[in-house]
DNA sequence: GAGCTAATTGAAAATCATTCTCATCTAATA
DNA sequence: TATTAGATGAGAATGATTTTCAATTAGCTC
């Protein structure tokens, strides 16, 4: 099925399940489109509302699997808040790190990591080996600052 | 109430306690010391039952109310997982990052924070203000590599 | 385009995590 | 030791996530 909705994230989408031997759902679809036009992260209850409106009745544990195979897939990335709450936002590319207005819950790329320069000596001999990261910028978008 | 258990970190928080008007509880002592002694990350229902063999009957809500306490004191810190599920770690100090053995949950400190060295010119230029960072590695200690 | 089949979905129940309520209790102070 | 604000326990309430399973559908084959 192709919509009017369809447009390159939907295609990268599309192609990427393909490859996986996945299939190509309205409801996986309408979560790329939703979670890319919205251009924040969305918690999983917007999301849901969001495909909602747009195909009618749609299990949310269809959104959870959709999300949990889109993280799989490098597709969606999950961020986590200071009060534990979980956001989802569409993440096109392998090694993205985010920051998250904390006010508008915007989402803001940047591929350099600022852990990727970090000299892991100190750590490493004490016998750590360091597999993977997580990190996560919070602060205040231009908009919400000109807006307080 | 002064205890078998009375060690440094248990005096720091009493102190912590005090300086902010709360009470010393046995509770609150023996979350510390339950924290304090795993030396690895525990979860909430882990960190109860341990509560638990110490001190008998403990209300599930007063663990959780003793941790978000200890966090905003700085005295424990909130871990996210990748799989969404918390750890808490004991925490001596404010900006202080941490290192999680993804095999048995031993956490490990460091101090030196890989994101101040970060140059935010690139970020700040789009007009974000960069307020808080959460960093958090994934790895294997030492004992768990020799022992794979 | 119809038929086949494994993958996917929806709905509800089940499970797990977290917060709230309120009557009772207790640490800290006088 | 009496007072009292702060803390606790138990369970209910709420919220988040996963599971189950029968019904549906995407993507293939012909």
């Amino acid at each position: 099925m192709t919509k009017d909705f369809e447009c390159t994230q939907e295609s990268y989408a599309r192609e990427v399940l393909r490859e996986k031997g996945l299939k190509s759902t309205a409801q996986r679809l309408a979560v790329v489109h939703v979670l890319h036009t919205s251009g924040k992260s969305l918690s999983v209850g917007e999301i849901h509302d969001k495909v909602k409106d747009m195909l009618g009745a749609t299990g949310l544990a269809t959104i959870y699997r959709t999300l949990e195979m889109f993280e799989d897939l490098g597709i969606v990335k999950r961020l986590h808040f200071p009060n534990g709450r979980h956001g989802y936002a569409f993440s096109q590319g392998e090694h993205v790190h985010h920051m998250v207005c904390v006010d508008c819950r915007e989402v803001f790329d940047f591929p350099e990591c600022p852990v990727d320069s970090f000299d892991y000596a100190s750590i490493e001999k004490q016998g750590f080996r360091v597999k993977d990261h997580f990190v996560q910028l919070f602060g205040q978008c231009l908009k919400c600052a000109e807006a307080a």
